[in-house]
DNA sequence: CGTTGTGAAGATTTTCACAGCG
DNA sequence: CGCTGTGAAAATCTTCACAACG
């Protein structure tokens, strides 16, 4: 399956959640296109990976793609999360709990600074991130969630790693390098924002300073 | 310039900065590569769409490309931030400040609950979102943050794009509809962690169940 | 030499458009 | 008839490979 395509089963699969919501037996390709902010044709193709779920001329059936949607997304089980760093971020994501859509039990938060080891956070007790590898191996822990700075962030990876964990979501401002194995998403505000900078100067009448001298020599 | 390169230009620019701190003068497109954890190739194809700002031979000028490269991302200048929205999430956002790089001041907090308005939160007064038009206006807000739950994003959406708010980075779980010449950029932790328990899921053996019976005759 | 800049090839993703089927 | 499922076309993005050049 194309991962374009895993990457938007999220956004379905909450599209499916809002039309079960409203007591809807049945979708289109098109209303479903028009809940997920994609095109129809997109969603059908999409849907055709995970198998002939559809009836012609009718729709899908709302519940029955629900369960095999979030089957093929690994749902109809937890997979415990632990996060390492709680500082401002790693706290606000501990107590952020509801991540969406349940699932996704935090089930144990690590730190380095001593200070901040032994103290709860959510009803959970810190622990130091030395320990990881008893505490992965106890919880069963398949997702590990960085939130530390970028100067540690690869070593926590290199500990994850080492305890087994085998998913990382990363909201560190690095990048980090990990075996081929393992699966890695990263979550960068400053990113984000810059990347909106740009757009936002284009469209704000381009650059204030001209196309700027060429410093010396012509290149090109 | 295409939005794939764009959305790396902000990678480089931090790889760039990790040059400049480590003291380096020139850097080759596979260093470059290594720092942002992309290949040499894609480096000097996006690159190329700065202009030719390289030397063969040698490599690119640090300075230089750093300095071409904060003005192709309108880092020359701030761009003021308003967050909407100040639950767990927005606080977090709002004291995280050190945004990455600066040049994103966070200089206007809004909220629809009376409870919250008139609060402060890292030094800054919290104001009800109806005033938004006027606080956009006073501060010359360039880019809104949408920190509230998915049922009222829409509607912050509505009136940060009627207050003059051209660039919106949307942290609620639900797609927003804006006007064609909004930017709009979206994070989402479900949805990330959703993906990520698809892989996991792959990794360990496939599904727990069979492949499903067919529910009722033969598709396909 | 060593490294950039870039056409051209290749891979992936999106979109079209319509046959096929309930 | 209406909507899905899907080949094929189009668009976009990545990688190759090498001429160009300091």
């Amino acid at each position: 399956m194309p991962e374009a395509t895993v990457a938007r089963l999220p956004l379905y699969l909450r599209s499916l959640l809002e039309a079960q919501h409203a007591n809807a037996a049945t979708i289109s390709s098109e209303r479903l296109a028009e809940l997920a902010g994609v095109n129809a044709a997109k969603v059908r193709k999409d849907l055709s990976y995970l198998g002939s779920y559809g009836t012609r001329g009718v729709g899908y059936d709302v519940e029955y793609l629900l369960f095999q949607m979030s089957r093929e997304l690994g749902l109809t089980q937890d997979w415990p999360v632990a996060i390492v760093g709680l500082g401002n971020l790693g706290q606000a994501l501990a107590n952020y709990m509801g991540f969406g859509d349940r699932g996704f039990p935090i089930v144990a938060l690590c730190d380095a600074d001593p200070r901040v080891v032994g103290t709860e956070v959510h009803g959970v007790v810190v622990r130091h991130v030395e320990d990881l590898p008893v505490i992965a191996a106890a919880h069963g822990i398949s997702i590990g969630i960085i939130a530390t700075p970028a100067s540690a962030a690869q070593d926590v990876a290199d500990r994850l790693v080492a305890a087994g964990v085998s998913s990382i979501l990363n909201f560190a401002p690095t990048v980090l390098s990990v075996p081929e194995e393992v699966s890695i998403r990263k979550v960068d505000l400053a990113v984000e924002l810059q990347i909106l900078s740009f757009y936002q100067q284009r469209r704000s009448g381009g650059p204030k300073l001209p196309p700027l001298d060429i410093p010396v020599g012509v290149e090109d």
